[in-house]
Formats: structure tokens, sequence, C-alpha cells
DNA sequence: GCTATGATGTAAACGGTGTCTACATTGTAG
DNA sequence: CTACAATGTAGACACCGTTTACATCATAGC
């Protein structure tokens, strides 16, 4: 299996899709290990490929890292979307405020199922890509949109709308983090499944009360 | 100044300090340079010490990155009791609820101003230590202390109280790794600042309402 | 069809890293 | 004073990212 193409075919002096190789390997290997688990040897030497034919294609290590990260952001688009698609379609501000609770259990579904994956979409900065054809939204867009769902169903008000996005998105990948090999890798799950709920929940609180303190 | 101590004395075959020396020198690389700083190899060269001397006081380099991390985190301790010292002591529901609003915002603060710090902190699992002489209670047991305020002044009800620190540490983790590093990393400073802002105080709304969705 | 050229892969090296092993030195308990 | 435990050294090993000079290939233009 080694030196072949994944095909099966004998590969001559080119291989053809190495980029697409090295990504791959990568991004198998960062399911189980995280970012630290995508070093591009490893994946060359998977490829059946020289250590240096991957700077023909990636500039250097952070390079390939970005390329899986952003596989890793696609997975997580998938799932949300998926998830939202599914939800039983309720009328009006009802429906709104469901699909924010979908969404943010979903972002944290696949954070505890994939954990290798979600530390790595956000172990390196990546800049937002065009919506590829056939890919998802997109993290943040489909937050923004889900969030203007609640404004056009008069769920809240614009004012309430102001940066609800880092509202929302905070708590989610907070709790996503701290669960997840973070502070609270050692709960056990039933108490985190509820602080799940807890946090996910609170989050409709957060965006619907803005204004000032009492203090 | 190689192969000195840091006081200057010529040393002997005996480092003396070299644990200590060894985590000084880590922890302030870290602080420049995250975790990833965080090398033992430049740490040994920096105490002018053989590579292999750091394996009499750690089993291994994240035996050394939980030391650093351990630091970092009494940092931040550090910062955010200061804050609370500073606070202006209002009597009653009022002052727990500015407690808290207060070490929200030293959290962030603390993330913003010492971002390597900040990621070291968490780049490791840690347990919790029994509090040192002087040091500070610990982050979490920080928490603990001022929500458990809010109850005892009847801010909130006991039933708030369940497992409000995941909900309050939540949103301050989350906008803090989102701005430092992660995905807001590039948000014009005033506008970093106001969703800051809206974060921490949209906290309350998250603390005080508890209770089903809706929907 | 032939060939120049750019794209792609190779081989070998470099410096850096974490880690181990065998040995040297030293403080200290008995 | 001496045996022993603690601590530091020297040198090796495998692995990593990265670079450089060179080999092979696809193909565009004659």
């Amino acid at each position: 299996m080694s030196n072949l193409r994944s095909g099966g075919t004998e590969r001559s002096y080119h291989h053809g899709h190495l980029r697409h190789a090295l990504v791959d390997s990568a991004v198998s290997a960062a399911r189980s290990g995280g970012p630290e688990a995508v070093v591009l040897r490893a994946a060359t030497r998977k490829a059946g490929v020289s250590a240096g034919a991957a700077y023909r294609h990636f500039a250097d290590r952070d390079d390939l890292l970005r390329a899986v990260a952003r596989r890793c952001l696609d997975h997580m688009g998938d799932l949300i979307e998926r998830r939202l698609d599914e939800a039983e379609p309720l009328p009006g501000s009802d429906g709104a405020w469901r699909r924010l609770h979908v969404a943010g259990r979903a972002y944290v579904e696949f954070a505890i199922n994939e954990p290798g994956w979600f530390h790595t979409a956000f172990a390196i900065p990546v800049e937002a890509q065009p919506r590829r054809e056939g890919g998802n939204r997109g993290l943040f867009q489909i937050l923004v949109d889900v969030l203007d769902q609640l404004v056009t169903t008069g769920a809240i008000t614009p004012e309430a709308r102001l940066r609800a996005e880092y509202v929302a998105w905070s708590s989610v990948h907070g709790i996503a983090t701290l669960v997840t090999g973070g502070s609270l890798r050692d709960l056990p799950p039933a108490e985190r499944d509820a602080s799940i709920d807890r946090v996910v929940r609170s989050v409709t609180f957060q965006v619907d009360n803005v204004g000032n303190l009492p203090i």
C-alpha cells in the first residue's frame, strides 16, 4: 500500500493529487490527535512521497495546518446545518429561538464528539473563505443568519441584535473548549451534559436582554 | 551572564535552584511566545545547564509546561483578586453583582494584556492545587465565592446558583479566547472592547434567569 | 512530433527538539 | 569519614521543519 495512489494504481514520479492527499492524511491525524498531530513528514510518508515534496503545495507547516483547520470548520458547519435542517420548523419567533438553541447544541455536540477536529479548527487563525460549491455557509454566517431571524420574526429588537454574535458565540465556544480538554474536561458526563444544557439555554437570556446593569 | 546564577555568583557543579530557574525562564518565554515557546532545551540553556539536567526536576516537557501553566493561572488570579479589592464596596446585592462584573472584566483584561500567559494557562490541564501560602484562591474558587455572595445577598435564588459557575465562566472564557488569537483577533479595538463589554454585562442576565425556554 | 520550460518530486543535508543512558560530581546522613 | 542519594554532564538517538541542488515529467508552441 505504500508508494501507491489511494486508487491502488502504481504511481509514477508525479503523484497527481498530492495536496489533497496530504490534507486528507493530516485531517485524519488531527481527528485523533488534535492540531499537534498534523505533522508534515508524517503526511508525506503516508502519501508515499519525500518530505520536501510538501513544499510544492504548502509554504510551511502552518499553511498545511490552515488547510486542515478549514476542513475541520467545514465539518463543523456541516453538522450544524444538518441539525438545523432536522429541527422541526416552528413558525415565527418560536422557530427562531429554537434554531438558535439547536445551533448552539450542535456546536457543542461537534466539540464533544470530535474534540481533535474541534481543537484543530481553532488552533490557527483562518481567514473567511468564499462559500464553496456545495459547502455550508461557514460557522459565522450560520450564526448571523440565525440571529437575523430573531429580528425579522420579532423575537428581539434590533438593539438586542447588536453584537449578539459575540455574546452567543462566546458562551457556546467557551463551554465547548472548557469541556473538551479544558478545565472542565473531568466533569462526570451527567454533570457535563447538564452544564452544557444550562449554558446553551442561557444564551437566550443573554441575547434577549440588553441594557445597562442595575449597578 | 551565561553559566552564572541569577545572583551573579559563579556556580559550581550543582545549580541550587534549577527547578525554579527553569520555570522562571519558561514563564518568561511563554509571556511573549505562548505555550509553544516553553521549550526544555532553551530553558536549560538560559540556566547555563545541560539539557538532561531538566529531567532531574521534570518528568517530561509537559511536566514543565504544567508548572508554567500554574504560574500563569496564579498571575491571573492575582490580577482578579486585585481588581476585586480595588472595586468600591457596595452593600448587598448591588455589591455582589458588581463583583461578578469586575471579576469578569479582569479575566478578559488579563487575556488581552497577557495573551501569551493566558493561552499557556489553559494549554494543558492542571489539577487544582491546594492554596499556597500568600497565594490567591485560584480562579475557580474566586468565581465560586463571587457567585455564592449573589445568593447570600439575595441577588439570586439558590436555583439560579446551580451550575452558574459554568455559565459565567463559559461566556468570559469564550470571549477571551476568541478575542486573543481566536477568530475575533482582528476586531478593531473599539469594536472589540464594545463586544467584551456586551458579553461581560450579559453574564448578569445569564446567571439571573433560569428556567425553561419558551419553546 | 520535438523540444524548451515550468511544475512537481527526490536526496541529502542542517539545525533544532525531546528524551534516554552511562557517567561525573557533590551534599549529607550515619 | 564514608557510603549513598541527589543532581548535573556528555553524548547519543529519533524525529521534526526547512532548504538546496538535482531529477523527472507534462505540455505549450514551434
